[in-house]
DNA sequence: GGGAGCGGAGAAAGCGCTTTCCACGCTACA
DNA sequence: TGTAGCGTGGAAAGCGCTTTCTCCGCTCCC
């Protein structure tokens, strides 16, 4: 049951394969719109799909834009693909999925297939270790030569990538400045894994501003990007800073990385038998949506993870070199720490 | 910057183009080693890349799968894409991702783009009404029509459609029953949006157990899928059924017909100053790992989330008429209903 | 009335691959 | 020694489109 080729209708409707392709798709010439009218016909008629592997391999513009992320199901990188879908839609080309659990090897065979597939552009989301992987950039450095175009977040990790500079450092040193202003003086941080530029920057920007409060953390333990990862990494912080040793008058204030490791920490915590914010305070990073209901409420630093996805799919889509992106946050206490009670 | 083709490959290999074809896309005749060798330098001193939409004109194949979910940042369908996307890798496919926000329209344009690529399935992972659009069904009758493959969840809404069969009915009712078996009688139901099929049988689930016991539930009422629309619908629960009102001796237990909106239930309840499950129990649907640290830990039905995507990819991928699937869930009775305390 | 100019349709040359079919040189067997 | 048969590499015909280039028939203007 082979499918309705251009041809069949074109000779359908008795006009050329080339007038066909003219009527059908948006050409710069448009014949008559007598003839227009009967080729959409027969197109109609016949059921007519256009292949778009054909259409690629003419045009050289596959109209596909490959979405490289570490993990689908964690939050933080479904929202930032939502975002990326919804911008690919509107421009009317196709996302190509690749979701890596963190494998580098994982990571350069997708790169190579989004090669092979010759999409317009690729889209890293997952950040990468600030000397990434030889192999992967090899493949990058391959592909942007034959053409395509990479976008990256929040740091320039390959010559010639296009960058969606999001506001990780300056986040946590906000996150952190408002706590402090706050009375908080006692800080734990826990960190996601350590060669990520994301936690990189993140903890950094915790850092200075604990320093320039002319504090610094108590403990920085990195664990797993999640639940369970801020769960461990929360049970190491209390077993060192938690109430009763020393200095434990002041209240301990965990810092995570993001908010799925918020949610661990609130309950390790509780499974200590201490309540958040009394005896502990948490906070997180990202503000995911479908975490805006747990108890307590999540001090964090929203990102507009959507927005994210979304600029960088349009980077990625961007014929003409387009200027810097640039993505803020803000802050928002809520009553995990440092709100108001 | 023209990427290097095979041509160029066989040139400098000093072969004919059928030989490095054959030497470097698994053909099944392999050419003698020698050559072979030669072929396969060629190749990787000029860097090339295998066009795939050449390929897949010639071979009439893309290896794309394309899977279209209501919406990606849902953890129960950014969990499914999970699995199916590990699946598709496994298989060295790659995976077309649409998230079409539950709009009918966008759900057919997403069938008729993935047409055009001509991807060898299409797995539908949002279910939809039971009479789906005139047009979905339109162009999935074309499609199939071609030769593509069609993998629906949970029901079969289209003639031809592979179908991966998800307890949802029998779930709902194990996990009523199980509750009632702890004394359990007073139910009211937070349903998602009622075209959805998947609503529609886990409802139907609950209310064949309730049945069963003599029971009936005390009110329904219909939300989104989302946290507010969970915490909406208790809102109007509460209200009618809450403390206070008549009956109200009894505990009242809140079915969500999803995790998330159960989230939402437990912050509308918490809310009212009502307590979790002292003065009214709630239950959810799915296990979304991301929620398990949530407070109080949520009584649910699990269903092994990653599995059915990639069951479902399996099924997509799988070239001969393969055996039904069907999956499996357990109740998990935890603080926020029905378990010990 | 004739030629320049223009608009619009069609022929055909790719786009980069796969695969059939053919030709060729061997070996094996009578 | 002759021939059937087999294993191999190459020529070439597509796969389904887009797009350039050509050609034809008009209109317009002098």
């Amino acid at each position: 049951m082979p499918a309705v080729r251009l041809t069949d209708v074109a000779v359908r409707a008795g006009v050329s394969l080339a007038t066909a392709s003219r009527v059908l798709n948006g050409s710069l010439r448009s014949p008559a719109e007598s003839i227009a009218v009967r080729v959409r016909a027969a197109a109609d008629e016949l059921g007519y799909v256009a292949n778009a592997q054909a259409q690629a391999l003419a045009r050289s513009a596959t109209g596909l834009v490959g979405l490289v992320v570490h993990d689908i199901s964690d939050p933080y990188f479904s929202s930032i693909v939502r975002g990326a879908q919804s911008a690919a839609r509107e421009r009317s080309s196709q996302v190509l999925l690749a979701s890596t659990d963190r494998h580098e090897q994982s990571e350069v065979e997708a790169v190579k297939a989004f090669a092979m597939y010759r999409t317009d552009a690729i889209v890293l989301a997952g950040s990468r270790g600030a000397h990434s992987d030889q192999a992967l950039t090899r493949e990058l450095q391959r592909y942007t030569a034959n053409g395509g175009r990479v976008v990256t977040f929040g740091h320039t990790a390959f010559a010639g990538s296009r960058v969606v500079e999001v506001a990780n450092e300056d986040g946590g040193a906000r996150l952190v400045a408002a706590l402090v202003d706050r009375g908080r003086r006692r800080f734990a941080i826990l960190g996601g894994p350590e060669e990520l530029v994301t936690t990189q920057h993140r903890v950094a920007g915790f850092r200075r501003a604990l320093a320039a409060a002319g504090l610094e953390p108590l403990l920085v333990v990195h664990g797993d990007f999640t639940s369970d990862g801020g769960r461990a990494a929360t049970e190491a912080c209390l077993e060192a800073a938690g109430p009763g040793t020393e200095g434990a008058d002041q209240p301990l204030c965990l810092l995570a990385v993001n908010d799925v490791m918020a949610l661990g920490a609130l309950a390790a915590v509780r499974s200590h038998g201490l309540a958040v914010p009394d005896d502990v305070e948490v906070a997180g990073f990202d503000d995911i949506p479908t975490l805006r209901h747990v108890d307590p409420p999540l001090t964090t630093f929203r990102l507009p993870l959507e927005e994210m996805g979304r600029r960088a799919a349009e980077l990625a889509l961007a014929t003409e070199e387009p200027g810097p992106v640039h993505i803020e946050g803000e802050v928002v206490l809520r009553l995990s720490a440092g709100a108001e009670r």
